[in-house]
DNA sequence: TTGTACAATGTAAGCGATTACTGAAACCGC
DNA sequence: GCGGTTTCAGTAATCGCTTACATTGTACAA
């Protein structure tokens, strides 16, 4: 600001962005016209398509890197309908879990030249009567969704118009052919409580995931299965809700304790629950594992740093969002996918449900 | 699929649909026609822009929902040289942290009809020689950089493009009139030391975070200052790398006990590295906060639900991404903002640090 | 009654790329 | 040397909106 180094290049080029301000960009004609070629070279030159003589790919990635060209992404939008975006609808959680998926998606699709698109809310959204979705098929190429806010409905209207669409940790809508990204939560869930029942352990508190979650609902089944193969009852008073979240899993077994209820063990939906779990037996003087053994899900980021260690079920959560990633990009790409993938995981135990510890 | 009820309008739509596919999407002219307007008007119904008699206005918001009409983002973004899309630019990070800055950014622009454009790379972009950003003054409206993998010749590039930005965590290249939200570092690290010698501690470990990073910078001037204000000597042996990560610091701080240092507390530069120094702790039998104390940064989640819990310095992390996101709206609307928006930490006491464990 | 101001709407020119179409030159075997 | 390909590159239409400008209609003061 205020100095001005006439030969210095750089100065002089900062002096002349100032000047022209935000408009007057440059753009594809000015790239043509420095290479001394037309537009649609340039394009081809850009987008690899087309045949263009070495020679003049040469000349106009010389005239694009000199002028700082980037191409306009609405123009490009517009022009070519691709936006090399993808989107994504989700809740707008503050976990770890969360954190992770986003990871993989991104990490995904980065090679690719693909962006996320990221819309996050926790209101429904809807393409009746609602506000529609900001995102869908002009903003982006593909669209991941995960989460409950999104209607059937909807989803069925932008996959009939013809939308890339790939389910994370969610079914489709009935009838509907689109992918499911989801974890082997069935398979899990019996694994963490037959390793239960294995120890020892007769009666086991579930605590379920938000109303209408399907991750929830599947572990429950799982759950169920583990205790009928093992021949024992199950007892809904022992089915409470955790809600995926650490409080709301500490006040539900605290009254389940102050219910005077009996158990041994503690299934919790996911690992933010477990948590809760652990923390109402520390405050009410109980020993982990020795009175009671507990099993989270999804071998969060804290799961192996709190105290008793927690014993959890490891879930691929950043493979599920690469996955998901990869997945829509070869719908889009107009290549064959696998339409259910389950991913599998996996029984990590630790200390808070060691068998040494239980009576 | 298959079945088609000629009387139900929403099926009938459906197969309509499907027929014409991916092209002939309704668009503006549609809805002008169905609303029997010119689509100038409808444009300006749409945006807001102009005047619009009552009765018009009606009968085209009948049109566009009835035809479920939703405007072709980039044709917008082309013809109107707005996105209503900022941008980020971040760590791959798979942290809370991470987290809640997301929510915070998404809604504090959520209700102005803005959406989050994400790019986040582990790699460093430059407009000079590497790649380019795919984000920046083409496809959004305004830009938050929160990495240290963008040089500032690049932010100071866009910036004098006219692209509004703010930085998030992170100063502005110098001379820049950029705004900055971040942590108050340095004082809240201040107080976090000076708490520690409070309570008697006299020879307090750092451990930074990683290389280059500013809110680690600014916390050790913190350290610094506490120590000098207490007329404690700094002990540079003491002062170790954690980057703000559990691994190392766990290893940062066994590798200081093998060497045989002396130290009866430790200041770690986030809530990762003090979990990985509770955990070293925990491994060497040496009491916390009995033998030593251990005092975090940023109140992460699991800082309450570690045994002992952590004592860190809160930082009001989705609160930041929220400023960012108003900041920045701000900054395209061209109203004035403030330029340094430093945010107030508070000290969090828990058991890693109290007194009554000292001996 | 006429002129002025403003409200309401239409017309049409872009926005900056992509790409279908077309033409010119170079190369081929016979 | 000649029809037939191929390679390389240019022309210009197009994508779906926004908006400057033009136009019409109506109210109101002079």
């Amino acid at each position: 600001m205020g100095t001005l180094y006439i030969f210095c290049p750089f100065q002089t080029f900062w002096f002349m962005t100032i000047k022209r301000s935000h408009h007057q960009r440059v753009k594809i004609d000015d790239v043509a016209r420095e290479a001394g070629v037309s537009t649609a070279t340039v394009s081809r030159v850009i987008n690899g398509t087309g045949t263009v003589s070495p020679t003049t790919q040469q000349r106009v990635h010389h005239a694009i890197r000199s002028l700082r060209f980037v191409a306009h992404g609405s123009a490009r939008g517009l022009a070519g309908s691709k936006t090399n975006t993808i989107g994504i609808v989700m809740p707008a959680l503050t976990t770890f879990f969360f954190a992770a998926l986003i990871k993989g998606i991104n990490e995904s699709i980065e090679e690719q030249g693909y962006t996320l698109l990221m819309y996050s809310s926790n209101s429904p959204a809807s393409m009746i009567g609602g506000k529609p979705l900001p995102l869908g098929d002009h903003n982006t190429d593909g669209l991941i969704v995960f989460t409950d806010f999104l209607d059937d409905y909807s989803i069925q209207y932008m996959f009939e118009q013809g939308l890339p669409i790939v389910m994370l940790h969610r079914t489709a809508p009935a009838g509907l052919d689109i992918p499911v990204v989801a974890f082997h939560n069935e398979k899990g869930a019996f694994e963490a409580v037959n390793h239960l029942i294995e120890n020892g352990r007769r009666r086991i508190v579930f605590l379920k995931g938000p109303e209408g979650n399907e991750d929830s609902r599947q572990r429950e089944l799982g759950y169920r299965r583990a205790l009928a193969s093992a021949d024992l009852p199950v007892d809904e008073n022992l089915i409470r809700r955790g809600k995926f979240a650490t409080t709301p899993a500490k006040q539900a077994i605290e009254t389940l304790l102050q219910e005077g209820a009996h158990f041994d063990a503690i299934f919790a939906g996911d690992d933010n629950a477990a948590v809760g779990a652990l923390e109402a037996c520390r405050d009410m003087d109980i020993s982990v594992p020795g009175q009671i053994a507990i099993v989270g899900f999804n071998d969060d980021y804290m799961a192996r740093h709190v105290s008793p260690a927690l014993s959890t079920v490891s879930a691929p959560i950043y493979e599920s969002g690469f996955k998901a990633g990869t997945t829509l990009l070869k719908l889009i790409a107009g290549q064959p996918v696998n339409n259910a993938i389950r991913l599998e995981t996996k029984l990590v135990v630790r200390d808070s449900s060691r068998r040494n510890g239980h009576g």
